[in-house]
DNA sequence: ACCTCTGTACTGTGTGCACTAGTACAGTAA
DNA sequence: TTACTGTACTAGTGCACACAGTACAGAGGT
């Protein structure tokens, strides 16, 4: 019995995100939405660079950039594992880096005219479909 | 009496985007606000460029983009004035670019752990706080 | 001890894109 | 003619990305 689940990850190459942050999205949303549960463990970076058809190294970027986020945490040797939540940026970071999340996706729907009720909408529906864990 | 007014448009070279969305940016939201009014005359792509301190393609490569998204329309050895509201995508591309804008910014808020009703609030003030034009 | 798995680190190489720079051309108006 | 307008083109630079190869250290089974 494998300690690994399958994972079911995509690579979309008509996405216009990297590889590797095609794999950071699909694994915190996993993460977020508890489908990826606390303590399990990932795939290998060989394994699942195999599975995919990618270099090895892309896949260990990703893996790296979700344990510096706190996502994940490894054990030499062992594999990665999903880690317990905890806060992971500080305030001002954190802050930062959601305003210009906002102020991006302001831009977009002027951009594209799309009416503010209709974007709200939009945005309430995909954030309340979604089952978020607590942070410590 | 100047047709063009000033353009109060600033360069932060801290930002992460290219100088070149942020003009287009910075102007699309001008437009969108009423700031620019239809038929208002812009700085021109030299006079543009001097102001800022930047090179006149990079303005030249904004106008073009903000053109061909309809916000604005040229006279040859006139100059640009703001076009009058009409729709500029099609329905497909503009779905598809709404959609990929908001799974961005689903994405971030779940990276950044941002509390659900949190980002639907904040979405909801900044669109609320604009004065959109009506599209034909 | 040996082998095989795990993550991690490092040096290259090639590609594509964004930005800059310079030059040239065409239209408008005084 | 002169001076402005937008537009088009080539060339160079810098950077992010993915790939390739190699190497090292820790864990666990034989």
């Amino acid at each position: 019995m494998p300690r690994t689940q399958a994972l079911m990850l995509e690579i979309a190459t008509g996405d216009a995100r990297p590889i590797s942050r095609q794999i950071v999205d699909g694994i915190r949303m996993r993460i977020a939405t508890g489908e990826l549960a606390l303590g399990m463990q990932l795939p290998s970076v060989r394994g699942l660079a195999q599975q995919l058809g990618i270099n090895p190294n892309t896949v260990a970027k990703a893996y790296a950039e979700l344990t510096a986020e706190g996502w994940l945490e490894s054990r030499q040797g062992l594999g990665l594992f999903v880690a317990p939540p905890r806060q992971r940026l500080s305030a001002e970071e954190r802050s930062k880096r959601f305003d210009e999340a906002v102020t991006r996706f302001v831009h977009e729907v002027v951009a594209l005219d799309v009416a503010p009720d209709e974007a709200v909408a939009r945005i309430d529906s995909e954030l309340q479909g979604l089952a978020f864990r607590k942070s410590a």
